[in-house]
RNA sequence: GGCCCGAUGGCGGAGUGGUUACGCAGAGGACUGCAAAUCCUUGCACGCCGGUUCGAUUCCGGCUCGGGCCUCCA
């Protein structure tokens, strides 16, 4: 069986994975806030945990790998966007939540085995917190309960900062009610009117980072294989995560591997963010472009660990370069994936290097196979350029096969002139000839 | 300020102690009624300064530039 290796986050190299039990392998990966439309950004994790998932199921069986991918839908941007509104929170977390899927699923990401909500894991975390405090690595405190920093000798391990760095650090002014600058919270209170749930420290919400915690313990147990999400969670997050799950699990590490995608960024080299308002949504993509593919192959064409620059001549790229691989795929099916492609994969997830292989294969049933590792090349060549199919374009098309056959090159040159100007290519061969969208 | 990452041809992007992938774009040719697609051929690079070495783009050190994180953030 091809070896698969992974960039561990904790032991900053290359690590050969082994799942501790390759019946269930289990990987739980940060999701969206659902609060707004994703920009393109948001679906890099999406789409790099992804193709992990697929090239776990591949190596595993199907049914042998957990993938669990949270819903945060309790939140205070959540809270602001729906007062915004005038609505109930839930209308705003539905609203977002489905366009998530819709995005993501136009940009061939299918969906997780699992997608937690935290909403419904409110008792969980309840639970969790009350365990924290038992163990003495948790206090309440002016309604709010908050995690010592202190109290966990380990705590900073995944981000590799120490104590004074991260107060000096601080951006934020420290709370009064804070044993520590470092502490952070667990459970916080609700004024009257929002959104809240009773607990032993009255009614309140949970923190963000004890969301994922409790999810994990509840969905897949107290040690994962692989804990997936952006370089930017992995301080305070995943690290708040490490520290909650570890403390209350009597020192039970929470993943085995830590796996981290790098950052997109905009030509002129800022990242993507809502406060520099140079974000790209998903869906004004796929406005200019309904095939999600191009911009699922742009996102792989760099290493995931990589930083990517997002700009019109990768989408034109990308889109060229699709366009001859589903020439040579064709609409074979039934091939088994290319070794090379796989061995790409396996060192971690290397898709550059894949992608590249791909241009090498002739078979077009093989192409297809080892694309759909990738999540590439599922659709077929008919759809890609076709699309749903168009009876007039064919009646236009073989009235200009027509003329040719009268040697009425005029006549054919107006008809496929005519096509071309509404963006319709056509491809003589010995066989016929056939059309396509450019 | 602290921690971390990156720098490869016109563009994207792998990889390697010695002949430097692949794709996109470009050029020439074949094919075609002309195109398109396809095939063949082809030009173009390893940030700067030192060091190690017979030899460095690849290893080490320094520098410059760019990016990320330092409790909103994929």
């Amino acid at each position: 069986m091809t070896e698969l290796r992974l960039y561990d986050t904790m032991a900053r190299e290359k690590r050969v994975f082994t799942p501790a039990d390759p019946a269930r392998v289990t990987m739980y990966v940060c999701g969206p806030t659902v609060y707004n439309r994703a920009h393109i950004g948001n679906a890099r994790p999406a789409v790099v945990f992804d193709v992990l998932s697929r090239l776990l199921r591949h190596l595993y069986g199907e049914e042998h790998v957990v993938y669990a991918r949270n819903v945060t839908d309790v939140d205070d941007k959540i809270i602001e966007a729906a007062r915004a509104e005038g609505v109930d929170p839930a209308v705003i977390t539905r609203r977002y939540e489905d366009f998530y899927l819709a995005d993501m699923g136009a940009l061939g990401v299918r969906p997780p085995d699992i997608a937690p909500h935290a909403t419904q894991h409110v008792e969980a975390m309840v639970a969790m917190i009350a365990r924290l405090i038992g163990t003495g690595n948790a206090y309440e405190a002016d309604g709010h309960v908050l995690f010592h920093v202190p109290s966990d000798p380990d705590y900073g391990a995944l981000g590799r900062r120490d104590r004074e760095a991260m107060i000096a650090g601080a951006r934020v002014e420290v709370a009064s009610y804070k044993k520590d600058p470092a502490d952070f919270v667990l459970w916080k209170p609700s004024e009257a009117g929002v959104i809240g749930w009773d607990s032993p420290w009255g009614r309140g919400r949970p923190g963000w980072h004890i969301e994922c915690s409790a999810m994990i313990l509840a969905h897949l147990g107290e040690t994962i294989d692989i804990h997936g999400g952006g370089l930017d969670l992995i301080f305070p997050h995943h690290e708040n995560e490490i520290a909650q799950s570890r403390c209350a699990h009597r020192g039970a590490p929470l993943a085995r591997y830590w796996v981290h995608n790098g950052f997109l960024s905009m030509a002129g080299s800022e990242k993507m963010s809502k406060s520099l308002g140079n974000v790209v949504t998903v869906a004004d993509l796929l406005e200019r472009d309904p095939r999600g593919e191009i911009y699922r192959f742009a996102l792989l064409s760099a290493h995931y660990r990589q930083p990517l620059e997002w700009s019109e001549a990768l989408i034109a790229q990308s889109k060229a370069t699709l366009d001859r691989l589903y020439r040579s795929a064709g609409d074979a099916t039934g091939g088994a994936p290319d070794e090379g492609v796989l061995e790409a994969l396996a060192d971690d997830l290397n898709t550059p290097l894949a992608l590249s292989r791909l241009s090498a294969i002739g078979d077009g049933a093989t192409l297809r196979a080892s694309a759909a590792l990738m999540g590439l090349l599922e659709g077929g060549a008919s759809a890609w350029f076709q699309g749903e199919g168009d009876s007039r374009i064919d009646g236009l098309v073989a009235a200009r096969t027509e003329a040719k056959q009268k040697r009425d090159f005029a006549e054919a040159d107006r008809i496929r002139d005519a096509l071309a100007a509404e963006g319709i290519l056509l491809e003589d061969s010995p066989v016929g000839t056939s059309w396509r969208r450019a």
